[in-house]
DNA sequence: CGCGATTTTATGTATAGACATATAGAGACG
DNA sequence: CGTCTCTATATGTCTATACATAAAATCGCG
C-alpha cells in the first residue's frame, strides 16, 4: 500500500538497466581518454563475466556504441575505440519560420517574386538535373520583428514535385511548405560567406559590402533533385550553431 | 556443386540480414512519405507475422530506427514516425591539416605568435571559465600549396589542459595536437561571416573588406572549458559541407 | 457521469542457446 | 622467407521464452 510497495528486487532510486550501465561505463572510459583511440575494448565474454550478464546484453551495449560511431567492431579482432579523424557536429537547421518563432519573435514573410518557367541551362546546372522540364523560381524575404532576417532564392523542380504547382507561396513560405509536404531523402548544405551586393543589401537593409552568411541547400529524393535554395543572412547578426555531443543520451 | 553450396535457406545473392531488411523497409516507407509523421508503425507482433520472425528481430530493427530518431516508441501505444521539426545535418569539420592532406594539397603551417599568460577578463569571458589561471594564446596560419588557407586564433586553458605546456606548437598545429592528445566531451561551433580587416586581409592575402567565413569553436570536457578557437577562412573559396543522410548506412 | 482502481497490452530488458561469417593468426609448404 | 591454407575465435544474427514497466483502456463505484 501507499507508495512503492516492496518489489522483489528492491533497487536504488533509479536503475538505468544493465546494458545502459555498460554502455555508459564504456562511453565514460572513452570520453575521459582512459581508453584512447585504437584501444581494444574487452571482448564480449570478458564483459559478460565482468558484469555478470549474458552476451546479448553486452552486445546490445556495444552495438549502440558502434551505431553512434564511438567504437568500431571487427569480427575475430574485437571492438576498438574509434580514432576521431574529424569533428562531427550536428547542425540543426530549422525551418526559418519555426526558428524565428522559437526565438519568441514575430515572423514576417514577403513573397518578392514567383514564376514558373521551363528550365534553362542555368536552372538545370543549379538543380543538378539532367533534363528538367518546368521549374518554379521563388524569391522571398523572411523577417523577425519587422527586421529583415534572411532572403531566400529558390528553385523547385516541378517534375519532381508536381504538388508545388498548386501551393500558394504568397501565403506560406516555400521552405515550410516543402518541409511539410514533400518527403526527401538527402540534403546537402554548403556554407560560405560573401559580401552584400546592391540588391542583397537593399533586401536585407544592410550596407553594400557588409558580410553575409550563405547557405546553399540542395535536396533530393532518391538521388533525384527536388529543390535548390540559397539563403542569405546578415553575417554578423546571424550565427549557425553546431553542437557535438560525444555521448548518447540517457 | 562448385559455387554456393546449397544452404538450407537458399537465399538470393546477398542477404542483408532480416532485421536490416525490416529496418530498411520501414525506413523507405517513412522517407518516401508512405508513412507520414505521426503514423503508427505496425505493432511488433504484426511485423513478426509479416516477416515471419521473432520479436527480438523486429525489435532490433525498431530500436535502431529509434536511435536514429526516425521513429518514437511509446509503451503500450506503439511506435510512431517522428515529425521532423528541423533539418538535422551532420557537419564534418576536419582537422585542418587532415583536411588539406585529404584534398591532395601540401599542408603548410606557420606559428605567428604563442604566449603564456595569466588569464585576463577577456580571456575568461572567451573561454567561459569562472576563475581561470594560466592560458596559452596562439595565433597561426594554415596554408595549402603555399596559399593561405585559414588563420587560427586560439586560447587554451592550461589548468584544464596542463599537458599543453609541454607541447611544441611551432612544430605541430595546436588543433592537431589537441585532437590527438586531449579527450573532450562537448564541442560547439558557431559559424558566421565577417569582412576582413587589415590584419586578417594581410594574413590571408586577400583584400580588405573581402568576405570571411568564421568558425568559433568551444570545447569542453565534462562542462569544463578546454579551449576556444576562432578560424577565419577566405569566404568565397572555402565552403563547409553539411550532409543530411535520411537513412542509415547499409 | 466523473473518477479512481484494475486490467490489458505493447514495449523494454534480459536469458541461454544456436548457427553464420569474417578473419587474425598458426601452420604447412614451397 | 613469402605465401597459401586451415583453423580457432570474436562478432553477427536469430530464436523462444520470461518477466518488468508504463500507460491506454476498461471497469466499478459513488
Amino acid at each position: 500500500m501507499s507508495l512503492a510497495t516492496d518489489r522483489g528486487k528492491l533497487q536504488s532510486a533509479d536503475k538505468p538497466t544493465l546494458y545502459k550501465q555498460i554502455r555508459i561505463d564504456i562511453e565514460r572510459r572513452i570520453l575521459t581518454g582512459e581508453w584512447p583511440p585504437g584501444h581494444r575494448i574487452p571482448f564480449e565474454h570478458e564483459l559478460m563475466s565482468r558484469y555478470g550478464c549474458s552476451r546479448m546484453t553486452v552486445s546490445k551495449a556495444l552495438s549502440e556504441l558502434a551505431q553512434a560511431d564511438l567504437i568500431e567492431r571487427r569480427r575475430k579482432a574485437g571492438s576498438f575505440v574509434r580514432r576521431p579523424t574529424f569533428l562531427s557536429a550536428v547542425l540543426k537547421i530549422a525551418d526559418i519560420r519555426a526558428e524565428i518563432n522559437a526565438l519568441g519573435r514575430s515572423y514576417g514573410y514577403e513573397l518578392i517574386q514567383c514564376s514558373r518557367r521551363t528550365a534553362n541551362a542555368t536552372d538545370r546546372a543549379r538543380l543538378g538535373a539532367g533534363k528538367t522540364g518546368k521549374v518554379i523560381a521563388i524569391a522571398c524575404r523572411h523577417s523577425a520583428d519587422g527586421v529583415p532576417f534572411a532572403i531566400e532564392d529558390r528553385l523547385i523542380d516541378l517534375d519532381a514535385v508536381p504538388e508545388a504547382a498548386a501551393a500558394d507561396f504568397a501565403a506560406e513560405p516555400p521552405g515550410s511548405w516543402l518541409l511539410h509536404h514533400v518527403p526527401w531523402t538527402e540534403a546537402e548544405h554548403s556554407i560560405s560567406a560573401i559580401v552584400a551586393d546592391e540588391q542583397a543589401a537593399a533586401a536585407l537593409d544592410i550596407a553594400i559590402g557588409a558580410p553575409c552568411l550563405v547557405i546553399d541547400r540542395h535536396t533530393w529524393r532518391s538521388a533525384r533533385p527536388l529543390t535548390a535554395v540559397r539563403l542569405l543572412y546578415p553575417g554578423e547578426s546571424h550565427k549557425l550553431i553546431a553542437r557535438f555531443k560525444g555521448g548518447l543520451e540517457g
